[in-house]
RNA sequence: GGGCCGGUAGCUCAAUCAGGCAGAGCAACGGGCUUUUAACCCGGCGGUUGUGGGUUCGAUUCCCACCCGGCCCA
């Protein structure tokens, strides 16, 4: 779209590149190396915030930012200098100026400038540079967006994320909010004594999770790989190798359906911890979100779409099986055959599919009954083997594994296990899940042989739990949509 | 994949229902103004109405196809 020649055609930038032109003609570079700055806005605000109107300091700082606004009133100019840590006033005179006053009136909103100046704070009070010198750091050739308004096209906002971090406050914080938490999850774990690793993207298996992966290509090799949908089956094989307490934050992929709720990749939080069980996931889970909470909101009291929500720990437990029950009114249990499940499911007005099993079956009503009315955060248990292939059985209720899932606001957040580490049963289970998939399943798990070689080795007792971070950050942000907290949601290409 | 809604100046929006010269504010440009806070006042600019076709004397407006986005559903 857009090329030099439409750059140089349209007026609003041809100004912007005659001014380049004219001061490259005068010795001047509009696009200089370096700058050094003495203090930021909000460095300045820190020191200066409670200045008395119509106060000078005698201090003289440098500030660099963008030039936001500028509002001329003869000899005078008020120009707003936009930096990373907020704005500040450039209280600019011809008096202090001279010639230079009309080099400052040829700068753009949009331009990047560094100004060295006494701090003063203006009549009205404004906290201010009183501009004594000023360069051009970087000239912008194109206009930014409505003063007052900013960038509201949601689709400009998301393709050209750059501006939308320029102009709307909303979109920073959501960004610095991000960050925030996710250094938190970090800190909490390494708190805990776990160790943070990277493994692999590239995949020989998509593992670890039921979901449709992204095919790609290596050359060299000449093999199909899959980008990971889940990071799963290889830190259980950092488990195997003795590793005690491991977690990874990345990103996966699973090749569905872009939606407000879904992104083509997206960033997950799994964590291992040997000797654990689902029991202590969940107590780890609740740490790691009321203390994200706490950190960025200092608060466990949210609001969420427009209704109240309290993280406030312990969250509620709810049985699995028990809430399908409650919903539909009548009794489920995971090892009935599978033509009661299918009349019970019926009764219940849920279509369900010639394939599945009774477990399967549950899942279905439950998604569609019981979830969506959970709001604050809930830890439900016990989920049924069917469709929880690395889960360990439950200790006592058979046809149930020992798996939560932790719903909130419809949604699930959380998905934890003690996971399974019998080598023999979990080689059961990927041959069920690979009968699932000849039979034409694309999302059923498929036998990783490698994985299974790794638990005949041995892995201890082993309590794991993924999150997504992406819903975590639009829970404490009170977001909506995924696109807005991730930077550059993926869209079609633009025409 | 289906349904509904939207795409008009750099930005934010009118005009579309019922076809008749496509407008405003901001930005930009020229002028005025030495304490502004979306500064203000005056002036003159700025358009492939998402793209392509059709109907019509005449299409932003009606019809068809396509592209992009939003919401809902699958």
């Amino acid at each position: 779209m857009a090329d030099e020649e439409q750059l140089e055609e349209h007026r609003l930038t041809a100004t912007r590149l005659a001014k380049v032109e004219a001061m490259r003609a005068a010795g001047d570079e509009p696009y200089p190396v370096r700058f050094e700055r003495t203090a930021t806005a909000a460095e300045m605000r820190a020191r200066f915030g409670e200045l008395a109107p119509g106060s000078a300091t005698g201090v003289r700082e440098t500030l660099a930012g963008r030039l936001i606004n500028v509002r001329h009133v003869g000899g005078l100019a008020f120009g707003v200098l936009r930096d990373h840590t907020g704005d500040l006033q450039l209280f600019v005179e011809k008096a202090t100026l001279g010639d230079r006053f009309d080099s400052f009136n040829d700068l753009d909103g949009g331009d990047w400038v560094g100004a060295s100046g006494e701090v003063i704070t203006t009549k009205r009070g404004e906290l201010s540079l009183r501009v004594e010198a000023f360069t051009l750091l970087a000239k912008g050739l194109r206009p930014l967006p409505d003063k007052w308004h900013g960038l509201v096209d949601i689709e400009k906002r998301h393709r050209q994320r750059y501006v939308d971090l320029i102009v709307n406050e909303q979109a920073r914080m959501v960004m610095e909010r991000r960050i925030a938490i996710v250094q938190s999850i970090r800190e909490s774990l390494l708190a805990r004594g776990f160790l943070e690793v990277e493994t692999p993207v590239l995949h020989h298996v998509p593992s670890g999770g039921l979901a449709t992966p992204f095919v790609t290509h290596h050359d060299a090799l000449d093999i199909d790989m899959f980008l990971r949908i889940a990071l799963e089956l290889h830190l259980k094989r950092l488990i195997v190798g003795g590793v005690d307490r491991v977690f990874e934050i990345g990103r996966v992929f699973r090749n569905e359906g872009v939606s407000p709720r879904h992104n083509p990749e997206f960033t997950m939080l799994e964590v291992y911890q040997a000797l654990a069980d689902y029991g202590d996931m969940a107590t780890l889970t609740e740490g790691l979100v009321v203390e994200a909470a706490e950190r960025v909101l200092g608060t466990t009291e949210i609001v969420y779409d427009g209704r109240p929500m309290s993280l406030r720990t312990p969250w509620r437990r709810l049985d699995y099986v028990g809430a399908v029950a409650e919903a539909t009114g009548t009794d489920w249990d995971p090892v009935m055959p599978v033509a009661a499940a299918r009349d019970r499911a019926a009764a219940a007005g849920i279509a369900v599919d010639e394939a599945w099993g009774t477990g399967r079956i549950i899942a279905e009503v439950f998604e569609a009954l019981v979830e969506p009315t959970i709001w604050e955060p809930t830890v439900v248990l016990d989920f049924p083997e069917e469709i929880s292939p690395l889960a360990r059985a439950h200790r006592s209720r058979p046809g149930l594994t020992e798996r939560f899932e932790v719903s909130v606001a419809g949604r699930e957040l959380a998905n934890a296990f003690s996971e399974l580490n019998d080598p023999v049963e979990q080689r059961r289970r990927f041959e069920v899940q690979a009968a699932a998939r000849d039979a034409g399943d694309h999302e059923a798990h498929p036998m990783d042989e490698d994985f299974l070689r790794a638990l005949e080795y041995g892995m201890p007792p082993t309590g794991g739990m993924g999150m997504g971070i992406d819903r975590l950050v639009m829970l404490l942000t009170d977001q909506i949509s995924i696109r807005e907290v991730v930077l550059f949601p993926h869209l079609r290409p633009e025409a």
